[in-house]
DNA sequence: AGCACGCCGACT
DNA sequence: GTCGGCGTGCTC
């Protein structure tokens, strides 16, 4: 008996040809199960889809369509709650099911053939029993604090979602942990999520779980999913969490799809950070999913944060508008001195100009040295200067490719953009006149690397640092950033340098602000932050507080030298409200100064926003076709929409390509959602129509972080 | 997106 | 005479 069944396919979200097709089976097959279907002259993965839930696409001729290939047999049909949260990221974020859908799951499930599957599958199959929780060890498990465990009681006891504000180093991870623990003793299936904003951190985070879970409950009970993985790995992973044999996920923001049968707890570390909102294809936040597919599944959910997302924070208001997530505050440090760091404001515009290092911050570093200690400072800038420039012509180190300045890479002698990869060695002299003397202007981190190398010339090292390097040793000042770690392993190795006491002062970007315990650093410093105050993203200023926030914590984790930890700002602005809560380690303060201007000028939370984005070979046809479609919506309900002009982006051409977008914004997120399904098909046809012509590509991207 | 077909330049 | 450039068009 032959049956239609409807699947999906990965096509992409513009094609002639949605993503959900009909296919023939001789049996009826269950949504969710895996299958390979004919799809022109290949064969394609595909997951067979609810046929209501899949909008039926328009009528098909019945003569083309085509059978089913085969069933991924020995793996078991997507849950209903995952086809959901497919379903619901999918109509979210404006992109089609099936390309959501397959994007969700591993690269090799579609690579491989289904012989190869069933080798894979069999190999992975004998798991040891795990021994069960009557084993577990309470010694592993460190004694809470009070604070750690009211909050661990309150997850127990509330439905949630919770969002955990705790201040760095209060000991957040342990409250995870042990709401993880509790977990897996109380319901011998339950799996738990726990996702962190980079890959970076995923390699501490999985020791630490390790170490507490494996004893009791195996090594297959941890694993992790991220995208620094192999395709083997990935595809290894996810189907020990499809099928239940493991019970704790560590990921990052992919995690958000990863299969889990019983999952019954999600945990969001650092919930405020960007890295959560994907940047291409479905434009998602694992984080807004994660509160999602909490509620359909029916599992807590933890958001961690010393500096919280507005939204987030707005959200756990108590009262009418807010209220939606419980807050639980941790504002103590454990293990080590209970003080935050001293915050110190070095007012900028009473040190020598130009001056890099104020006076007293450099005393300061070095009086660190002296007394063994360690110190960071940041910079938010690679290279070596951002742009060159002849002083005679005014010729500037300008991409010819990008809207963009090329970075003076002194250590290789490049200048190269950070936009489109384009490298050049530097010219001997201006291009432009001849002139031999081009000077770099302003500085990164390799330039203040080798700034404060010469500053500390004469300085030495104390004797009780560590025997490998005696008294007398000159000052080591060490970089960390994109570029000293774009291989593999050398951040770890860098890092482990740091904890050595290899290194006496650490530059870097932001890269080394998140998560990393430095024991003996007592000072960090943040060199010119000030930019954030004035730029035009509404988000700038929440970015720096955390950021800064985030930098802090980094120093004097280390009890013994924690009641002397400084963080110094270099800054022009030493009375803007921003860094005088900073002072006080307000973030409460910051957070209701903030909402209280988002509030009055109408921006999230307090409104919703979505941004479509149009790539041309020339910014007329970028913002034409935007201009098009604006005018196409107009005849639509528009009510509560509001459709600002299409503008050129921020950085205007990259490799070539003209980039433009058009904000559209609406008090209600409802409306904003009926809006966007509507103008799909009208963005669509303006892409056929003349207006589209020369588009190379368009995108809708939903609670945009930056505009 | 793949992967075809399809019609015009430099090679064995 | 073929190999191969990427322009248009289709996939249940």
């Amino acid at each position: 008996m032959k049956q239609w069944v409807c699947v999906l396919v990965q096509t992409p979200a513009h094609a002639a040809l949605g993503s959900v097709l009909s296919y023939q089976s001789d049996r009826p097959l269950a949504p969710g199960t895996l299958v390979r279907v004919p799809l022109g002259k290949r064969e394609t993965l595909g997951v067979v889809w609810d046929a209501d839930a899949a909008q039926a696409t328009g009528e098909v001729d019945p003569g083309k369509i085509k059978s089913i290939a085969g069933v991924l047999e020995g793996i078991a049909p997507l849950n209903t709650a995952w086809q959901s949260l497919l379903t619901f990221a999918a109509q979210y974020y404006q992109r089609s099911v099936g390309e959501v859908t397959l994007a969700a799951l591993p690269p090799q499930l579609r690579e491989l053939s289904p012989v190869q599957m069933q080798r894979r599958l069999a190999r992975s199959k004998p798991k040891p029993t795990p021994t069960g929780p009557d084993t577990l060890q309470g010694a592993n498990a460190p004694c809470l604090t009070p604070e750690q465990n009211s909050a661990v009681e309150q997850i127990q006891t509330n439905p949630g979602p919770f969002l955990l504000f705790g201040a760095t180093g209060s000991g957040k991870t342990e409250v995870y942990l042990h709401c993880v623990q509790t977990l897996l003793e109380r319901d011998p299936n339950a799996q738990a999520l726990v996702m962190v904003p980079e890959i970076n951190l995923t390699p501490q985070l999985e020791a630490r779980f390790r170490q507490r879970f494996a004893p009791t409950y195996g090594d297959d009970a941890v694993v992790s999913l991220h995208s620094g993985m192999t395709n083997p790995q990935r595809l290894k992973s996810w189907l020990a969490s499809h099928t239940g044999a493991t019970r704790i996920v560590l990921g990052t923001r992919m995690a958000i799809f990863a299969s889990m049968p019983t999952l019954r707890l999600i945990v969001v570390d650092e919930e405020h950070d960007p890295s959560y909102k994907s940047g291409e294809g479905a434009r998602y936040s694992a984080r807004d999913l994660a509160v999602y597919r909490g509620r359909l599944e029916g599992a807590k959910v933890v958001l961690g944060s010393a500096t919280p997302s507005l939204e987030s924070w707005h959200h756990s208001r108590p009262g009418a508008d807010g209220g939606r997530y419980l807050r639980l505050h941790m504002p103590s440090r454990v293990g080590q001195a209970d003080t935050l760091p001293l915050v110190r404001r070095v007012d900028m515009n009473h040190q020598p100009r130009n001056a890099v290092f104020s006076i007293p911050l450099l005393e300061a570093i070095k009086a660190r040295i002296a007394r063994g200690e360690q110190c960071m400072v940041f910079l938010n800038r690679r290279g070596y200067a951002p742009v060159l420039h002849c002083a005679d012509c005014g010729w500037k180190s300008e991409c010819p490719h990008c809207s963009a300045y090329r970075v003076f890479h002194k250590i290789d002698r490049t200048l190269r953009c950070h936009h489109c990869g384009f490298t050049e060695r530097v010219p001997r002299a201006c291009p432009s006149c001849g002139n031999p003397d081009i000077a770099p202007l302003g500085r990164g981190t390799e330039r203040l690397e080798e700034h404060l190398t010469e500053l500390l010339a004469d300085v030495r090292r104390p004797d009780s640092v560590s025997p490998e390097f005696p008294a007398g040793v000159p000052v080591r000042v060490a970089r960390i950033d994109a570029d000293t770690t774009r291989l593999r392993g050398e951040l770890e190795s860098q890092l482990a340098a740091v904890h050595a006491g290899d290194v006496d002062v650490l530059v870097g970007t932001q890269m080394i602000a998140k998560g990393h315990d430095f024991r003996r650093i007592s000072l960090v410093a943040a060199i010119n932050p000030d930019g954030a105050l004035f730029s035009s993203d509404f988000r700038a200023p929440e970015r720096l507080f955390g950021l800064l926030m985030q930098a802090s914590g980094r120093a004097g984790r280390d009890a013994a030298l924690g009641t002397s930890a400084e963080m110094w700002v270099q800054t022009f602005q030493p009375a803007h409200p921003l860094y005088a809560a900073l002072k006080r380690h307000d973030y409460p303060a910051f957070a209701e100064q903030q909402l209280k201007e988002r509030s009055q000028a109408g921006l999230p939370p307090f409104s919703a926003q979505a941004l479509v984005r149009a790539e041309a070979r020339t910014q007329d046809i970028a913002q034409g076709f935007l201009r098009a479609a604006s005018e196409a919506a107009k005849s639509s309900d528009i009510a509560q929409i509001t459709l600002y002009p299409a503008v050129p982006m921020t950085i205007q051409r990259i490799a070539n390509i003209e980039r433009a977008q058009m904000l559209v914004e609406s008090p209600s997120r409802a409306a904003l959602q009926r809006f966007l399904t509507g103008w799909q098909t009208v963005l669509q046809t303006t892409r056929q129509s003349p207006a589209g012509k020369g588009l190379v590509r368009w995108a809708i991207d939903v609670d945009p972080l930056a505009i």
